[in-house]
DNA sequence: GCGAATTTTTGGAACGATCCAAATTGGGTG
DNA sequence: CACCCAATTTGGATCGTTCCAAAAATTCGC
């Protein structure tokens, strides 16, 4: 029924084989070919087998660009993370990642490096490829006047992050509750004076976990002290660069609520270098639960937000709207568990606890 | 010259813009606005200007899929990496993923967590997707036979990691080399028993670290003995497996070089516990020199590989390759960096070394 | 053994870009 | 003004798939 002259399809012509060539060696139509492709049921077993059998013998492999240009779902998600070298994103990445192996797509993966414009280019790229859906923890500093337009038309999940005025899904953690919950506990371990360390008031995600800090002062009817509240960059740096100020204090603050786990590490490797005792004589609760957390000395409290799963629900939300069509917004928020281990000062009750958790 | 009843061009029917409607909106034939998108010279300026408009008015997006089956490059590059976990290999993830970036590829990533099958299925994934080649970390225990058939046309960096029957391209560390100097440095501070801790035989890898420990021993006149090495898994809880063989040896070894940080990390922290002084008692020298290793106390001395540089230099000779068509077979290897810190006993000459190093 | 009903199979005509040969335009020149 | 040459522009065929309407093969009932 076509061409072929010679008998080995495509195959001479250097290329890769076509859905043509399978045709032509199984002695069928490319029609029928392509019904066994997409596992139809409307071919003969027996037509199917020898199908299969053809493109084995051809290595053939499915064009999906081709595919695509007749409207077939590309397969494709993107992932634009913000900060690979910063551990809880890699966790999160690994978590989109092992959702998409699940479900049949495969992730482009792009490090916006916190930088707006490379952003726009990744994401731009990324259309251009034809990603059918989009995981998106936006970039600080993000314009969302620039990026809106880009997204038109394709479901997109932010994770972790949110822009204000970008409308689209959400999966993020519950930082409020979350950092509700470990100032408590600080302050029921007998610290009137938390500090709260970390990140800038113009990221979001510390808004949400600075609303949480300031919840729990309030439930203990303790007087919010504005100079308790130290802005840094949110890496080991900026938790070490905060000591000086803490500890020069007129009424020093007893313990600290840090907006991360790589700015609670910084701190208290810093306090320690400084002569204070962190678990007795200071207590120190993180954000994220990163793996290092389980290895200072003394071992980090946090609040567990397992990046991973976030990750997964992320893509999850994602698969579901790409299936169903509907890209209405959604929100999905995460629980989070607080880890309590030596470095918020009730020592004796760390064992148990993160014993208990590492059985997850 | 085409239908486009309505002026809205292909937007009415909901999907995307096409050449078409922008040839149609700025008045030129679709031939036209493909030179324009291939940047030709032939093109008249003001032509390309009143192009260049339309697409913005319509959100044109290029269709890389419907450009593909034309034969043009798919823009597509494959990055398989064995364990995202382990913080090495996420630095090599963020050099492989920058240099595509610059060289205006996109990558695609996919995690094969050592499992053989699935890296079978990403690759096979990433080639139907039209992957122009692959960099790939190979997962311990891949059947070379299943790998190649999928391979073939295609070229392909393995990085790290390399598979005995596998005839691609290699970029890689001076592994031997690393080891061979790390280890003279341990005996050069008078430890005269060096254990080797951490991987299994079967590891390529392994076995070029574990040669060049051997050659150092040589070179130094001292025996091998076959009771100072050890083998176990590469991580924290390996690390601190062997300490209990390690302590009880009827004359133990007094100084260890680790197959990565890894492990030696976990050995510190073992000793630690045990009542051994590392840095005094027993000198640790770990591989690759994560950034962990600069925090641990002591501090880690390492055999710094950089592996964002190893991946970057991995994309760069793949895109060569792609440039030319030359899919040769090339291999690369990157120096080495012994960096001394507080681990390995003389810790005098840490500080220095240390910091000159955070300068680069 | 024949038409009807059912199951399989099959030719195109798309999809959105590229690319080539051919057509058109616009100056110069004699 | 006719002609040539260079600079631009343009149809149409093509890439490898999907999908539809219709054809062909098979089974069935009577």
């Amino acid at each position: 029924m076509n061409a072929g002259v010679d008998g080995q399809g495509a195959k001479g012509r250097g290329g890769r084989s076509t859905i043509v060539d399978v045709a032509d060696r199984a002695g069928v139509s490319k029609s029928t070919v392509s019904l066994v492709l997409s596992g139809s049921s409307l071919v003969a077993e027996a037509t199917r087998e020898r199908v299969t059998e053809a493109m084995s013998e051809l290595g053939y492999i499915y064009h999906r660009g081709a595919a695509t240009l007749r409207g077939a779902r590309s397969g494709v998600i993107g992932m634009v993370i913000n900060d690979l070298s910063n551990p809880f994103f890699v966790e999160m990445a690994i978590g989109i990642e092992q959702a998409c192996q699940v479900g049949e797509y495969i992730p482009f993966i792009a490090n916006s490096v916190e930088n707006p414009a490379r952003q726009l280019q990744v994401v731009r790229s990324m259309r251009e490829h034809g990603a059918a859906g989009l995981v998106l923890s936006p970039a600080i500093g993000t314009s969302v006047a620039e990026l809106k337009p880009l997204l038109s038309g394709m479901p997109v999940v932010q994770v972790m992050r949110r822009l204000p005025g970008l409308k689209t899904s959400i999966v993020a953690p519950e930082n409020k509750d979350g950092a509700r919950r470990a100032t408590a506990q600080l302050i029921a371990s007998g610290h009137g004076r938390v500090a709260f360390v970390g990140g800038f008031q113009s990221m979001v995600v510390r808004q949400d976990r600075f609303a949480g800090y300031r919840l729990a002062l309030d439930e203990a009817e303790i007087a919010f002290d504005e100079s308790l509240v130290f802005e840094t960059m949110t890496n080991y740096a900026g938790g070490a660069a905060v000591v000086p100020q803490l500890l020069s204090h007129h009424a020093p603050a007893t313990a600290a609520l840090c907006f991360n786990d790589v700015v609670a590490i910084g701190l208290i490797r810093a306090l320690g270098a400084a002569g204070v005792a962190v678990g007795s004589d200071f207590g120190v609760i993180g954000f994220d639960d990163i793996e290092e957390a389980q290895h200072t000395l003394p071992a980090l409290s946090s609040v567990a937000v397992n990046g991973r799963a976030l990750g997964t629900k992320a893509v999850q939300l994602l698969m579901r709207q790409l299936a169903s069509g509907d890209f209405e917004p959604e929100t999905i928020l995460c629980p989070t568990t607080l880890v309590i281990r030596a470095s918020c000062g009730t020592a004796a009750s760390a064992t148990a606890k993160s014993e208990a958790r590492s059985e997850e």
